[in-house]
DNA sequence: TTCTTAGTTCGACATTAATCGAACTAATAA
DNA sequence: TTATTAGTTCGATTAATGTCGAACTAAGAA
């Protein structure tokens, strides 16, 4: 029957899982923070909020609501040195949750 | 600098495939429309609207309002026998936008 | 023709999200 | 010490999103 088989399908994907790739997908469904993890992707190159609000003129308290919606869902790490913060692909959630994704940007 | 490799890299990927990517994205950040997805995707089966309202149990405007969501970014299909309208995956989309993710599910 | 079934569209409402400036903390430089 | 630089947090505002029920269209059944 259908809902059986929905139903069997339902509980092989915890909710938790559901709710994690939920919220990678509202992450990744904003312009601004999408063109970060491209420039972080194809530069192989850290930044800083400072970069990024320069090059997309944005200011600098958006850029902050950006890195920590990036980085509160893991798809992003954070290197502190003294007050600067870096910000670099955290690769491992890209490969279990959207492997392949990055190479088509 | 830093400018002029950014920039190449903006011109390199058009606003408009930037466009398409975050509205997949929007589509896809949404707990109801995932499950329609996953399901679409494990049942190898095609939904009406009338399966998945009672399976999600929503009404069934909210799941006219999903599929819609889901057809017009380009991640399903729609076959229409008489009144019925039969939902299926697009996966040249996925196969463009976001290789291997649906195996994960 | 009348009734049912499958979807769509239209307000309306509540929730969430994006953006900014201002005020803040903390580290470094002058 | 004072000034500068890098980020964060906090309202506030505006825009977008998810949800429903009600009214609608269209196809088939009785």
């Amino acid at each position: 029957m259908f809902s059986v088989s929905f139903m069997n399908i339902e509980q092989a994907n915890s909710a938790a899982e559901d709710q994690r790739r939920v919220a990678i997908f509202k992450a990744l469904a904003e312009q601004n923070r999408l063109r970060i993890i491209r420039v972080l992707y194809q530069t192989h190159r850290e930044m800083t909020c400072s970069e990024v609000g320069a090059q997309l003129n944005i200011s600098k308290s958006t850029v902050s609501y950006h890195f920590k919606a990036l980085r509160v869902v893991g798809l992003t790490n954070t290197r502190q040195v003294a007050q600067t913060k870096y910000l670099s692909l955290q690769l491992a959630t890209f490969d279990r949750y959207l492997p392949g994704f990055l190479a088509t940007l």
